[in-house]
DNA sequence: TATTGTTATACTCTATAACTATA
DNA sequence: TATAGTTATAGAGTATAACAATA
């Protein structure tokens, strides 16, 4: 294994989660893509597709489909922006916020496992990394 | 952002390096799990599909068609093994170790350049976490 | 019986470009 | 002119199940 590539690293660890989480999920039915949206909605604030664009690392293209799904069934909502009319204000509703808590309950129980065994000062590092790989596009 | 989830955090990570580094690659007209593979072949270590899987965190079924592009291309070959004729042995060809080494060395300095502020105490921090969350699943 | 890898199917994700509406 | 978001298209990734060959 090629281990010490940074890189390679990201890669295999987000296709083993994603499976994990998937399958731990199994019971709403909801692809890699919607569990990442729900996630990222979770915390109650409303976005518009840029920023949740941003958030996840998903092309709008790419969001314009999963929301469509997600709006479908009763998820999520999308509100034209008051401020700026080209944008919408994309919101959980009821049924959304339900399962976005599942979601990210599945999140938190996932990454408690995992990362039982690690320290304070693990996950700091962990993050600084994360967060500079993040800003290279 | 949610970026205190460990998860969320490594999802974002994930999409804007892989754009970023099709994007340094668009040369080699390359999809992102060629990449991948090619970067994991890299080291010119025979593997069968198994351990590609594993070292990708990819499905054999998604493998299979990312095998049949490269070979098809002449990046690989796939060779029936004699100890276990159930399998194949990976191989990079000339053409592909050329191709591998490209990518490696995208791979490299996109790494450089995203952590170049960062302590050998945190990216040991990082691979402790990502090593964690890849043993999920 | 279990494992390796492929095939088949249907759906989702991605890249690119073009487009509408608004700023 | 630039930005927000959608549409369109073609190709690539995914899940699932079934399958042949080998162990």
């Amino acid at each position: 294994m090629v281990s010490d590539s940074v890189l390679l690293a990201l890669q295999r660890a987000t296709h083993h989660t994603l499976q994990a989480l998937t399958a731990a999920l199994a019971d709403l039915d909801l692809t890699a893509s919607e569990i990442d949206t729900l996630a990222n909605l979770a915390d109650g604030r409303s976005r518009n597709v840029r920023e949740l664009s941003l958030d996840t690392g998903t092309r709008s293209t790419t969001l314009t489909g999963v929301l469509d799904r997600l709006e479908r069934r009763g998820y999520v909502t999308r509100e034209l922006d008051p401020g700026d009319r080209r944008s919408f204000r994309l919101t959980l509703t009821g049924p959304g916020r339900t399962a976005a808590r599942k979601v990210r309950a599945a999140v938190t129980e996932l990454e408690a496992t995992a990362l039982a065994g690690l320290s304070a000062r693990q996950l700091a590092g962990y993050h600084a990394v994360v967060s500079a790989l993040q800003e290279v596009s």
